[in-house]
RNA sequence: GCCGGGGUGGCGGAACUGGUCAGACGCGCCCGACUUAAAAUCGGGUGGCCCUCGGGCCGUGCGGGUUCAAGUCCCGCCCCCGGCACCA
């Protein structure tokens, strides 16, 4: 017996595959009949530098469904590509010199190297990045498309601007108010921007949850995000002003307790409202406080001297400007009932407002003329119905989803392909000059404008419609808006008058397994699905959601911190280098439940790599014996059946990945006991045979020293004998009171009352029975419990 | 505050539909074999307390409950992680 060598057989085999193309998967030629097939993706990387052992947990177990759906006879689609465009590659290169794309591929190519390392099964002839032209010329297509159908937009709002990376964010990517990237506080700023009309999809993006296989948790995320609630708009007039205000109220039932009226300090109602030097003062400071200062000050505020008229009771209230009321919420304006609202009543009682309860302990209305009396859930139908009557009021449903910003003022990204010109306005590149390339330009530095406009070159471009003088848009795309459709693109790679096939995408799409970080719950996961359920309206794709099942795997920690980079010693390369890629593999898997967040452990890593020395040992051994024959039934051949039995199933059904390690520990646990049984060759087979997916390299090194022919990675997954796994005797539990007492072997199937006999003559059983026992619990083939 | 997930040996975790003395598998630790020695490897032990060595009692965050039987179901509480949060 050789010595175990993992540098040497999984170079070994890791060139065989490369030059079998074992990965591969062509599309369905045309007429063929479909095969079955399994569309197996894990989000991509992103190729700021080189794989952490957060990757190697994602990829590996991606890589352990697609060996486990292959050799079950399907056809698995695994492709594998690049998020190359993007801040950090742009701010290496302002950092240390050099070309965003030279780091950029320089990162991916040491990618692909750890990968290969790894011994991943990808299908690397569709490899896709976005940072190339003919990956960006269909993102810049499809940009037009949404255009062209109203779903991106250009206007002037309030975005989340990063004062340290220069650029505007979208609201998915402020986490407690700082940029998700570099942690700085992000200012709200004025500017002209691109949207994409994401809250058109709302409801359907919500709805739609319902049809997918994915967490709840994730689910919850998202729903939350979008944030629906329903409600009434509700018109309060000002009649020395002749104008009626919106408000929008989740509780119309609570309309008779409204006492005053508040407006946000942003809202252009201030000035219509009130000229006052205060009033104006006071809105101007409000409006630019930063949030979270204005989240935990006191309640402040200022009186407009108006008043507005509550349509269900004719009052006249005071209207306010607080900042307690946000503009980019509803209409910018409330109705305040102080007693129900608890924000209204501390603004109640900092100035000295009415306070007039309308909902008792009971949950009836009170105070609230004709609606007295009615539980305030009928009472809302009620009141929106009679105010409506009078043009008043409306059933009204608001969301918190806003829509996505995905301009940047940054140089790394896909270009913008729109033309400003001043007789024609915004005016599309035509198709047939995609792609717009990025150009050079000499400092990617943003300097208060976005670096492509330094480019003059770029910039000064006729007009595509008149031909009179027009200025290209110098922003670049979000890199959302890359891995919002990058999943496609595999599906039809290399097509160069398309994005891709539409009959190619719906035969492999949905994915059937999407893996990723749950961080990305509510950005590129809610993206996607916005994409997708777009592009199936504007007829291109033949479904509505992107990702059929999906998966979380959990984070890898180093002293209870995320794992973001190669640290020194867990590094996957020099792992790999200490233990091989096939321990590293099995390692990550073993530590425990894959949605977990694990802890990084060197005993760990040592543990595995003895297993599977230990298994090279045993295999061996095994392979010294002869042949099992077919059929072969001892305790040993039976134990292997029930580990194929367990293994599958827990992969298949439970999506599990630690336990069926555990239980091929068991097996070889077993195997090495009884090294001359008859089964022990069979054994062996078995238990490389099932750790294939995990340990390709060796599993596959192993199956030719028993003796096969044949490759293990396209071989059949073993299917378990349901015969074998039937015991003809089991071990019966006894119990007194629920307390075990005695366990005894007895023929499986046997009649109730022979167990309760067999029970009852049990010597330990009558020591605890003092009587007869009043009554008996019989759980066939399991146990029997004898209650005195 | 609201919503979601979770608390099991010294450690990571197992126990899937209430039913095989809860703790599989692995780490760590202890004992032994091999060795001049160590490493590696192999074998055995390892929840706590008590023991006349037969076994007994206790034990899955805390307190109650349902049941012949609860880590698993129900009620109340504590703690940890995540999402949302002046959203009207």
């Amino acid at each position: 017996m050789e010595p175990y060598d993992a540098k040497a057989i999984e170079e070994k085999w890791q060139s065989i595959w490369d030059a079998e193309q074992a990965f591969h998967v062509d599309n369905p030629k045309p007429g063929a009949a479909p095969d079955e097939h399994f569309y197996m993706l894990e989000m991509l990387p992103y190729p700021s530098g080189s794989l952490h052992m957060g990757h190697v947990l994602n990829y590996t177990l991606g890589d352990v469904v697609t060996h486990f759906r292959r050799r079950h006879g399907l056809t698995v689609l695994r492709p594998m590509g690049f998020d190359s465009f993007g801040l950090p590659a742009e701010n290496a290169a302002i950092k240390d010199g050099g070309h965003p794309l030279e780091i950029t591929e320089r990162n991916m190519e040491a990618i692909r190297v750890q990968m290969r390392r790894m011994g991943w099964a990808i299908d690397w002839q569709r490899e896709v990045s976005a940072h190339e032209p003919t990956f960006y010329h269909w993102t810049q297509w499809l940009f037009l498309k949404f255009l062209e159908h109203g779903l991106a937009y250009r206007k002037e709002a309030p975005v989340n601007w990063c004062p340290n990376d220069q650029t505007v964010l979208a609201n998915e990517h402020v986490v407690d108010g700082r940029c998700w990237r570099c942690g700085f506080v992000v200012e709200v700023r004025n500017m002209a921007q691109w949207f994409f009309k994401i809250t058109a999809y709302a409801d359907a993006l919500l709805e739609d949850l319902a049809t997918i296989d994915w967490p709840e948790r994730t689910k919850k995320i998202q729903t939350s995000w979008i944030g629906r609630s329903e409600g009434a708009e509700v018109l309060f007039r000002v009649e020395e002003l002749d104008i009626d205000i919106p408000v929008f109220t989740t509780r119309p039932d609570t309309l008779f307790g409204a006492t005053f009226f508040v407006v946000a300090p942003e809202s252009p109602l201030v000035g219509q409202l009130s000229d006052s030097e205060e009033v104006t003062a006071y809105a101007r400071v409000a409006a630019v406080r930063p949030t979270e200062e204005r989240e935990q000050r006191e309640k402040t505020g200022i009186f407009t001297g108006r008043h507005a008229t509550n349509p269900v009771n004719g009052e006249q209230i005071p209207i306010w400007v607080s900042d307690y009321v946000l503009m980019e919420y509803g209409t910018g304006a409330i109705m305040a009932v102080p007693a129900h609202d608890e924000r209204d009543r501390e603004f109640a009682e900092a100035f000295d407002l009415p306070i007039v309860p309308v909902i008792d302990e009971d949950g009836k209305l009170i105070n609230s003329g004709e609606f007295d009396g009615l539980p305030y859930e009928e009472a809302k139908r009620a009141i929106i119905e009679s105010l409506s009557a009078h043009g008043m009021a409306k059933p009204a449903i608001n969301y918190r989803l806003r829509d996505w910003s995905f301009s940047r003022q940054r140089y790394w990204g896909c270009p913008i392909p729109v033309i400003y010109c001043g007789e024609c306005g915004i005016v599309p590149v035509p198709e047939d000059q995609l792609p717009l390339l990025l150009p050079e330009v000499d400092d990617y530095r943003p300097k208060g404008q976005p670096p492509l406009a330094t480019n003059e070159e770029f910039i000064n471009v006729p007009c595509p419609k008149c031909g009179s003088p027009g200025r290209r848009e110098a922003d670049t795309m979000d890199t959302f808006v890359d891995s919002s459709w990058y999943f496609l693109r595999y599906t039809d790679p290399h097509n160069d008058h398309a994005p891709f096939e539409r009959s190619i995408a719906d035969y492999w799409m949905p994915i059937d397994q999407y893996i990723g970080g749950i961080d990305h719950a509510k950005g590129h996961l809610l993206y996607s699905r916005f994409f997708v359920k777009a592009m199936n309206d504007f007829g291109m794709l033949g479904f509505r959601e992107p990702f059929q099942r999906l998966f979380h795997q959990g984070w890898v920690l180093l002293d209870g911190k995320r794992m973001s980079k190669s640290q020194g010693g867990v590094s996957p390369n020099e792992l790999i280098d200490r233990f091989g890629a096939d321990a590293i593999r099995i390692y990550i898997l073993f530590q425990g439940p894959a949605d977990q967040d694990i802890d990084w452990t060197p005993d760990g890593i040592e543990a595995t790599a003895r297993f599977i020395r230990r298994l090279w040992r045993v295999v061996h051994e095994a392979a010294a014996q002869p042949p099992s024959p077919a059929g072969v039934d001892t305790a040993l051949a039976r134990k292997a059946h029930e580990t194929i039995a367990r293994f599958s199933d827990d992969i298949d059904r439970r999506f599990v990945f630690n336990t069926p390690i555990s239980a091929v520990m068991e097996l070889v646990n077993e195997l090495s006991k009884a090294p001359d049984d008859p089964a022990a060759r069979f054994t062996a087979e078995t238990a490389v045979s099932l750790l294939q997916p995990y340990t390709p390299h060796v599993a596959e090194e192993l199956w030719s020293v028993l003796g096969h022919e044949e490759r293990l990675w396209t071989s059949p997954w073993p299917t378990h004998d349901e015969a074998l796994l039937q015991r003809d005797t089991i071990e019966l539990v006894l119990q007194v009171n629920g307390k075990v007492r005695d366990r005894i072997q007895v023929p499986a199937g046997l009649p109730e009352d022979q167990l309760i006999a067999l029970a009852r003559a049990s010597e330990k059983v009558q020591a605890h029975l003092n009587g007869a026992g009043r009554r008996v619990i019989v759980v066939p083939d399991k146990l029997v419990n004898i209650v005195a």
